[in-house]
RNA sequence: GCCCGGGUGGCCGAGCGGUCUAGGCGGCGGCCUGCAGAGCCGUUUCACAGGGGUUCGAAUCCCCUCCCGGGCUCCA
């Protein structure tokens, strides 16, 4: 509300209850979603790590204008097409590995709170019912706008007609009177649907109680819908505020202009993945403070593929590295300065969730390892182990660890296999037959391994994909 | 019309009053390597939309201007 940033005190002791706007489930989950929803997915992981007891709270639109309008040109049932779409963007969350949600609260099962909230709300003299529906005077809501500090009397452009019965054009609808053949609910009102606004105050407060720390969501939703938000909850509860912390992510843009269905600039979550792995995905979008927009390059996807993969190499050759017994006092050294870095890593996220400022971190603590072993060549096993968990905690933050998708290939004999071919070919390097050991490389290259000798032997790796020696299956 | 953001070196992108440089990608040169890859070292000339101010000192604060985007239907 100050825009400002705030320290960070939850409600109560260390419990943070977050919720976050969800889809409006009709069409697949574009960029532009999924930049909103990973940018909470850090959040949520790092508030965890940070020793935070988190409730993540998220709703799912099932029931909307767009979705009917969807469902009538499919000639099908709403709420088929909505449990159509909610399971796909459950699949795409799973595939960009957004695994921290508590709670998807469909707006379908929530309509008695809703029917309850706007009951109260008119009897307590907030809410009208006209002919056409029930709608909230923000007149008697002195607080409406102050979140987007917008004046309520120059909201004057509308692109759309006001519905003439409303007593104010700003005023919002909370229930919307249709006819019986529509997909609905009957209500003290007569038979209709709720509106927009209210299916999340209904969510929250069924969770949550009259106020909570975080909210989340996009900056687009910022007026009117979190104000309505506001107005319906606190004026429903009496108490203030409704929620501690607003945070607003960024919109994404295409050559300067908003990612989204009804300008078809679009790019679907499945369609990006289909060409880089969510690791990729993930740190390009974390290559920018979530509250800075982003307008989307391909090539720049590509220049993040790039910093990735030089990240991962370091995790690699800190993986790979020899280990000793002794310890020496480079590696006290090394030590120290990997639990700086790390440090300094969780300063950034303290400060308003900096990911870029700490994906700096990270790339400091990356040369830091090659250095390292440029100099020395060999490390204690312990340090080794401190050093890769706290590599471990910084990665799995941001979510991008290696990814393993070759389950096929998860047949030991095949590893074998390749790993025998590997052998013998560094039995020819050693005897200098380098025309046959190039043409082992080459052949298996054309067949998507590449090799890559190393100071401890030779790696490899299937093309474009993590080296096989990763097995990550905690993300 | 009103309310918000944003404009940083070839590209991406932090910083938002002062210390030595953010960081990354790309380019170039070198080292290492049988070669390749990875890595290391160096380099890429004094970057901060423009103009005024405030200050000992501004990319950072104030004012004005320009450009781009978002909101005032629905939208992450």
């Amino acid at each position: 509300m100050t825009r400002r940033e705030e320290p960070f005190v939850p409600i109560r002791g260390n419990r943070v209850k977050m919720f976050v706007c969800g889809p409006t489930v009709y069409d697949d989950m574009h960029l532009g979603h999924a930049r909103t929803y990973l940018a909470y997915d850090i959040i949520a992981r790092f508030l965890r790590r940070a020793g935070y007891s988190l409730f993540y709270l998220m709703n799912i639109t099932d029931v909307d204008d767009k979705i009917i309008q969807r469902a009538s040109e499919l000639r099908r049932d709403p709420l088929s097409v909505a449990r159509e779409y909610e399971r796909r963007f459950s699949e795409d969350l799973e595939s960009l590995g957004i695994t921290s949600v508590n709670l998807f609260a469909r707006a379908t099962e929530h309509v008695e709170e809703m029917i309850e909230q706007i009951s109260v709300l008119i009897k307590k003299g907030f809410a009208y019912e006209t002919e056409t529906g029930v709608y909230y005077d923000v007149t008697k809501f002195p607080h409406y706008g102050e979140l987007s500090h917008q004046d309520p009397s120059e909201l004057i452009k509308h692109r759309v007609d006001p519905d003439p019965t409303k007593r104010h054009v700003h005023d919002f609808a909370l229930w919307k009177k249709r006819p019986r053949e529509e997909f609905g609910w009957n209500s003290p009102w007569g038979y209709g649907r709720p509106g927009w606004h209210i299916e999340d105050t209904a969510i929250t407060v069924t969770y949550f109680g009259p106020t909570y720390d975080i909210h989340g969501g996009a900056i687009e939703l910022i007026f009117p819908h979190h104000e309505a938000e506001i107005a319906q909850a606190e004026a429903f509860t009496g108490e203030r505020p409704l929620v501690k912390y607003w945070t607003h992510t960024g919109l994404l843009t295409v050559d300067g202009e908003k990612m989204s269905k009804s300008l078809g600039n679009f790019i679907t979550v499945r369609e990006i993945l289909s060409r880089y792995e969510p690791g990729v995905i993930r740190f390009y979008l974390a290559s920018s403070h979530y509250r800075s927009p982003i307008d989307f390059k391909e090539e720049n996807v590509a220049q993040a593929e790039q910093a990735l993969e030089s990240l991962r190499n370091a995790i690699d050759n800190l993986e790979t590295i020899d280990v000793t017994e002794s310890v020496e006092d480079s590696d006290l050294k090394f030590l120290e300065k990997a639990r700086a870095h790390r440090e300094e890593f969780m300063r950034s996220m303290c400060s308003d969730f900096n990911t870029p400022s700490a994906i700096a971190a990270l790339f400091a603590f990356a040369s830091e390892i090659n250095r390292f072993l440029e100099r020395e060549g060999r490390l204690n096993a312990n340090v080794k182990n401190d050093a890769l968990a706290i590599l471990h905690e910084m990665t799995s933050i941001l979510g991008i660890k290696k990814y393993r998708r070759v389950t096929e290939l998860e047949l030991t004999e095949l590893y074998d296999l390749i790993r025998l071919l590997i052998d013998v070919r560094d039995a020819l390097r050693r005897e200098r037959k380098y025309e046959l050991a190039d043409e082992i490389r080459g052949r298996l290259e054309q067949m998507g391994i590449e090799l890559e000798d190393t100071a401890g032997g030779t790696r490899w790796r299937i093309a474009g994909r993590p080296s096989s020696k990763d097995d990550d299956r905690n993300l």
